[in-house]
DNA sequence: TGGCATT
């Protein structure tokens, strides 16, 4: 077997993925064992294995033989990086009949170990089989609804193994739950009939019935979540905050207008320009800080710290810098920059690559900090803690309503709009979930009443296009209530 | 006129 080429053993297990699509399931029990060779067929319950501990140096036709044994291969897959082809030391494999891998795994996991390897081979269905698409994610539930109360929403789709309200902790329901049926099929047939069916009291739009995440997108969730967190760290927003300098919003608008065609200017460009003049009459001196009246966030008699040492630009907030891509061919930086949080989105046309693109913005975004932070080194004298995201609303007074919004505004462009006032901890634009286009209306709210103050002083009745901004207080949630 | 969340 050593006397065939890398090509050869490829081409012969490509084929047999390759031929995969289009195949009806269910007549393989209909093949003869040659004709499975040359077309190979699978059960429709066939089981993709994960096959772990494996030698480096074996490559699929090493592998085969030892997996043959319990029965006839379907597919055999050697993970390897997708960056440097780098054998990962496990695989998948499907056998063509389910029966097989079931042998295949009781004969085998555990059971011995492969020549050079310190742990026994692992073989189990893959991540993929078994993955949460039995488990539900339930979201729009009223904060009163118990267990009891959601296993009854659910029951009727089948079997319910599992069922958890998540709670935070103060023991309140977040308003949401998990739901592990049996099988996969009561599970979509539960999304089916429910998601979206009704909206339950106090929610705030219908309910939302879903797959689970899976481990995999969960880590991603968690790390656009940390991307979020950072965003007053970024250079973009910085460029309009408190402490931009009115050049650096004239190249910006400039930057945006040449990106516009046919002399359609850009929201942000419109916006941008309409701010300068706006600043220049209202500071009287357009080249000063757009610091707000109201006293900002830096507090009295609190001098920059002598910093002894600042070990990367952007290790402050937790964030310790690019991490390598990873094995499991998910680059955080990646998943972080492609949220909407390009720190310089229209700089690098020529950069197709997005994993080239993340590196360029994380170069920039690096370069652009050491000045940012010494701004900010004087508004927190210590590096800022990490904002738990739920927190959100401001103290009463501190939360504006926004209507009139560009329809192209997204959070952020919300949110740079009004950092000139104060300390945003919040925007948010309203969505419409079916279309996912803005409803042209959205919230900000401040960390101090004052700075609310001054944003409707200059930001209700600001022209933006043809539009005119209305900027006002947010009505309390329980207004319209009676009593 | 939100807080839309992932053990």
């Amino acid at each position: 077997m050593a006397t065939l080429t890398n090509g050869q053993v490829d081409a012969v297990v490509h084929g047999g993925a390759a031929s995969t699509n289009g195949l009806v399931n269910g007549i393989s029990h209909t093949h003869s064992p040659a004709s499975c060779a040359t077309i190979p067929m699978k059960d429709h319950d066939a089981i993709k294995l994960f096959i772990g501990q494996i030698p480096r140096n074996l490559d699929e036709k090493d592998l085969r033989p030892l997996f043959e044994e319990f029965g006839k291969i379907y597919e055999l897959t050697v993970l390897k990086d997708r960056f440097t082809g780098m054998h990962k030391g496990c695989a998948f494999l499907t056998y063509c009949a389910r029966e097989s891998a079931l042998k295949a795994q009781t004969a085998l996991h555990e059971q011995k170990t492969l020549p050079g390897m310190n742990r026994p081979i692992q073989v189990k269905p893959a991540d993929s089989e078994s993955r949460g698409d039995r488990k539900l994610f339930v979201g729009m539930l009223n904060k009163q609804q118990c267990e009891d109360d959601v296993r009854r929403l659910f029951e009727s789709f089948g079997s319910i193994e599992e069922c958890t309200i998540l709670r935070g902790p103060d023991g309140n329901s977040k308003g949401c739950a998990f739901v592990k049926y049996s099988t996969h099929a009561e599970a979509q047939a539960a999304i089916s009939t429910l998601h979206g069916s009704q909206t339950m009291p106090g929610a705030s739009s219908s309910l939302v019935v879903k797959f689970a995440d899976t481990d995999k997108e969960r880590t991603i969730r968690r790390m656009q979540q940390m991307a979020g967190q950072m965003g007053i760290f970024n250079p973009m927003a910085l460029q309009f905050g408190a402490y931009g300098a009115y050049a650096q919003v004239q190249q910006q608008a400039a930057l945006m207008a040449s990106v516009g065609q046919g002399g359609y200017l850009s929201p942000m460009a419109a916006f941008a320009a309409a701010q300068m003049q706006h600043m220049a009459t209202i500071n009287g001196l357009p080249g000063a800080p757009m610091t707000p009246t109201s006293g900002g966030s830096t507090p009295p008699g609190i001098t920059a710290p002598t910093v002894t040492s600042i070990p990367s630009p952007i290790s402050v907030n937790g964030f310790t810098g690019l991490p390598p891509p990873q094995a499991n061919g998910q680059p955080p930086a990646e998943a972080m920059f492609t949220n909407g949080i390009h720190p310089y989105p229209a700089q690098s046309p020529t950069a197709a690559d997005p994993l080239q693109q993340a590196y360029a913005g994380v170069q920039q975004y690096a370069a652009a900090f050491p000045a940012a932070y010494g701004q900010i080194s004087q508004a927190f004298p210590q590096p800022p803690p990490i904002i738990p995201q739920q927190q959100r609303e401001g103290p009463e007074g501190c939360n504006l309503f926004i209507y009139h919004l560009p329809q192209e505004f997204g959070d952020g462009e919300l949110m740079q709009m009004f950092l000139p006032f104060g300390n945003v901890i919040s925007s948010k634009v309203f969505v419409d979930r079916a279309t996912n286009q803005s409803k042209c209306f959205g919230f900000v709210s401040f960390d101090n009443p004052g700075s609310a103050q001054a944003a409707i002083q200059s930001m209700n009745g600001f022209q933006i296009g043809m539009k005119r901004l209305k900027v006002q207080l947010k009505r309390p949630k329980d207004a319209n209530r009676p009593y």
